[in-house]
DNA sequence: CAACTGACAAAAATTGAAATCTGTCATCTG
DNA sequence: CAGATGACAGATTTCAATTTTTGTCAGTTG
């Protein structure tokens, strides 16, 4: 029973993200989680040192298997220019199905970007991160050519061109029609921008 | 007395204007519009059919300024590539003078972007049309190439890609350090993908 | 009689008291 | 004695009563 039965922080988010799916963001409480887990508030604090950090924990989380997932994507063999653009479509497509699949834990996530958590600036700063491998490797190939940039400066410069269809602020257009002929059109002008000519 | 007193939509206008600055979307009411004009509320409501009316107005005539001051750079004689380059240079100063100088018009603004008010889609699609005559002119004179794609399409993408530049929801951003530099970085990148090889 | 007023009903915002929640810690328990 | 508990103070939220605001319109005024 101990073993199985041991609160670990693992469990706490566990709990956690079942009860913010459940109640949102704004209903949720610590006392829900304690309650979900079978013990006393008290000891979900032994754990996270305020609600905001078991928010934050849980949040990380949730934004953590999307990098994953993309960084498969990095990872491929096709050439950067194919790879990047299957990187921002998957990647709009992976912030699709958090809305739509998770709504709840969705406005967690905008609760946080209201905030500035450090959580989302560590999640942009991981997508950038990614998105510079590919253009990195574009410009050694000489795929790519923009002249005088630095694949940080210019993954930086696509992350934020490609707002509109990654940033949660965003989030309402996302069910627009058109929404993904505007999501082409910028792509094309994007990957136009970085081809070597 | 008559003449010069009449309660002209105007007037009206004007003083919500000044309402509107000194208290806030939050704060301003019909009453205190009335108030400033001396008049009954009953006599606003008989130029505007709702209090929304009338901040769309007010609202419509502050984005308007900016409109008709971009459409200079529309006009000129430079080319293209140049006046592309200083349409949105002039677009971003103009909202962060915005932002900076009536913060709390820019919050009416911001009111309205969040009821998706048709003034906020009128203003965007005035925009657009701007960069579209810019992007056409550029087709025209072959200063710009994408194959396949009309001026309309690119102007969305272009205004699109931009967006953390004018879009009143990044407004806290635009005082950070670094942001020219980043600015910089997009319009070229953007520029780059207009451009013919 | 065209423009304005102000009393009014319905809707929305504000207030303040009660209830709930967060975070701490002295105490308990296996 | 490591880990859990629950009573507690202070902060925050809720809820209902009250006030303010919106929008209308019958009546007033120049």
């Amino acid at each position: 029973m101990a073993t199985i039965d041991a609160l670990t922080p693992e469990r706490i988010l566990e709990a956690t993200e079942e009860v913010l799916r459940r109640h949102g963001p704004a209903k949720a409480t610590v006392v829900d989680v304690a309650r979900a887990l079978g013990v006393s508030h008290g000891s979900v604090y032994r754990h996270f040192r305020t609600k905001t950090a078991l928010r934050e924990a849980v949040t990380q989380r949730w934004l953590d298997r999307t990098s994953m997932a993309l960084s498969g994507v990095v990872a491929g063999s096709e050439p950067p220019g194919t790879r990047l653009r299957r990187w921002l479509a998957e990647l709009f497509a992976a912030k699709r199905r958090k809305v739509g699949d998770d709504p709840e834990l969705f406005a967690t996530y905008m609760v946080l970007v209201g905030e500035s958590s450090a959580v989302v600036n560590r999640h942009r700063a991981d997508l950038t991160g990614q998105l510079a491998r590919i253009i990195h490797e574009g410009l050694e190939r000489g795929e790519f050519a923009p002249a005088g940039a630095s694949p940080e400066v210019l993954a930086r410069a696509v992350f934020d061109a490609t707002g509109r269809f990654h940033d949660p602020a965003y989030a309402r257009e996302w069910a627009e029609p058109g929404i993904d002929a505007e999501f082409t059109a910028l792509v094309d002008l994007v990957l136009r921008g970085l081809a070597a000519p």
